[in-house]
Formats: C-alpha cells, structure tokens, sequence
DNA sequence: TACATTTACTTGCAAAAAGCAAGTGATTTT
DNA sequence: AAAATCACTTGCTTTTTGCAAGTAAATGTA
C-alpha cells in the first residue's frame, strides 16, 4: 500500500493520481469493454503488463475504490475482478479517449463496431454500457 | 526526442502513450482552463512540475501534435505554448475528468463555477471552450 | 491418491523515469 | 553596464517500471 502525498486541490489532479499512470485505464479498460475479470486475464492483455506491475496496479485501483475483489462463482483458486460504481463511472472518460483516438489514429476491426455505437448514440452508449456493468454487482 | 514502441492498436492504448502519464493532462489543463501559455506560467502550476520534467513533457506533447510552440507577440525571450486543434480535442476528456472528480472529491471555489457550467450545458461548454482557444490560433 | 497444471500472485535485480538543486545563455529591464 | 527574467540544461539521487524466475494454494488428471 503506497499512499502519496495530494499535488494540488484540482479535480483532474486528482483523477491523475487515481489512475493517471500508463497501465490504470487499460485495465479499466478490460475490465468495461472487453469483459475480462479474472486476474490471468487481465494478465494477457495486448500490451503485455507485467504481472508484478499487473498486481501493483490492481491494488491500488482498488485502494482507490475504482475496482474489488470478489470470491469466483467457479472455483475459489480465481478472483473476480470487477468495477464498483466509482469504476463505472469513469465509462465517460474512456468513451471520449476512444473518440479522441479515432480521429487521430486508425482504429482496428474489432473496436469498430463500439465506435460506431459512441458516435451513433453517446448517451445511450455509456447507459447501456453502465446498465450490463451493474447486473454483475 | 523518445520514440517509444506501440504497444498494441487499441485506440485507448494509443491515447495514453500521447498523454497517459502523470503531468501531460496538467498541461493540458492549464493550456486550456488556466489560459497559461508560457513556460514561466505552466512552472508555477499548483502542483510544482520540476523544471526538466516540464520541459521533457512539453517535448513529448509538441512530438505527439498536441501542443505547438510560436513567437510570443510581447518579447523573443518568451515562448507562447498553445494547443493545437489535436490538442482542443481533448477538452471533453478533460470535462469528463472534472466531472468524475466532482462525484468523487470536493471541488475547490476557484473551479466551481467552471464545473456549474460543465454541468449545467457540457456540449455548450465545450463548444465555447474550443471557441476561445481557436481565437489564439 | 499421487502428480501435473492452473491461478494469483511475490521476489530479486536491472533499466528507465522522476525529482531536486544548481547552472547556462539569450533577452530585457533598470 | 548590471541585474533580472526567461526558457531551458546538467548532474545526481530516488522512485518506478519491467523482466525473469519462483511460490503456494486450489484444481484437474491418471
């Protein structure tokens, strides 16, 4: 558990030391759009995190309320990682960085069909996202 | 001048390698809401940027297309940092980041009214938001 | 019931990045 | 002409990241 020091009173300095480091989101990320929830998992993400790294990260998601740790309804050799409600609400933000990207960059088969959904519906987008996150709560 | 290797085609990926680390979106942030533009006024930022870092990140988001450096019109020792249109984009983030905050923190005075009228009229906001900074273009 | 495998991590060490304090050189002000 | 401002740089220490290997509990397999 490292706890750090508050830079400044200022909202996006806050949310920075939330998840303002380079593996945070994308694991939010796995966890919101590509229905991951284990551990191993998280693990085989495409851009390969370090496992050490992979756990520093999930402790201090959680330190910061953004994910928990639950007991897996298979087998208790698994932990079922999962976003609360402070986790969820971050849906905004990743839309927006996802439409952000798609003007700067290609974006590939696979996400293309979410995209299409952002940009055809914003709103409707992140409440449904929001509604499947929360059957799992 | 780090190039550093893609580390997969996810479009959220991609975002952060331009601006997912500690000290980018704070920038970003006193580019646009402060309307700080030289390298005097983003060192004195609340949270105490060391001078090397400042100048590596000012690097590394001119290289990403994010901010861009001009003459500034009131002396040549100065330099005037501003965002480019790449780097407007990113206002609905930075709204996005504000308003996860402001569920999640206490907000200070000096940025309250700003969040009202994030709130009160997010698209209007951006919109007037992205107005403003064109002006300095 | 033994043995290998899976799962979620931890450990040790090297490499990279962040942070601090001081310095530099080109303007600009006095 | 000297002092101050401005935008950085440099050298060095501390912290964080990343890699490779290891561990212990739970589970699957012969």
């Amino acid at each position: 558990m490292k706890t750090q020091k508050k830079r400044s009173d200022c909202p996006v300095s806050f949310s920075l030391e939330a998840f303002g480091d380079k593996w945070s989101l994308l694991i939010v990320r796995d966890l919101m759009l590509k229905k991951k929830c284990t551990y191993g998992e998280l693990a085989k993400s495409d851009e390969k995190i370090a496992t050490n790294i992979l756990a520093a990260r999930l402790l201090s998601l959680e330190e910061n309320g953004i994910i928990q740790k639950m007991e897996h309804p298979d087998s208790k050799a698994k932990v079922l990682y999962q976003l609360t409600q402070k986790g969820m609400d971050l849906i905004p933000i990743i839309v927006e960085i996802n439409l952000w990207a798609e003007k700067y960059t290609n974006i590939p088969e696979e996400r293309k069909e979410l995209l299409a959904q952002m940009n055809a519906d914003k709103e409707g987008f992140i409440k449904n996202a929001l509604k499947e996150l929360e059957l799992n709560l």
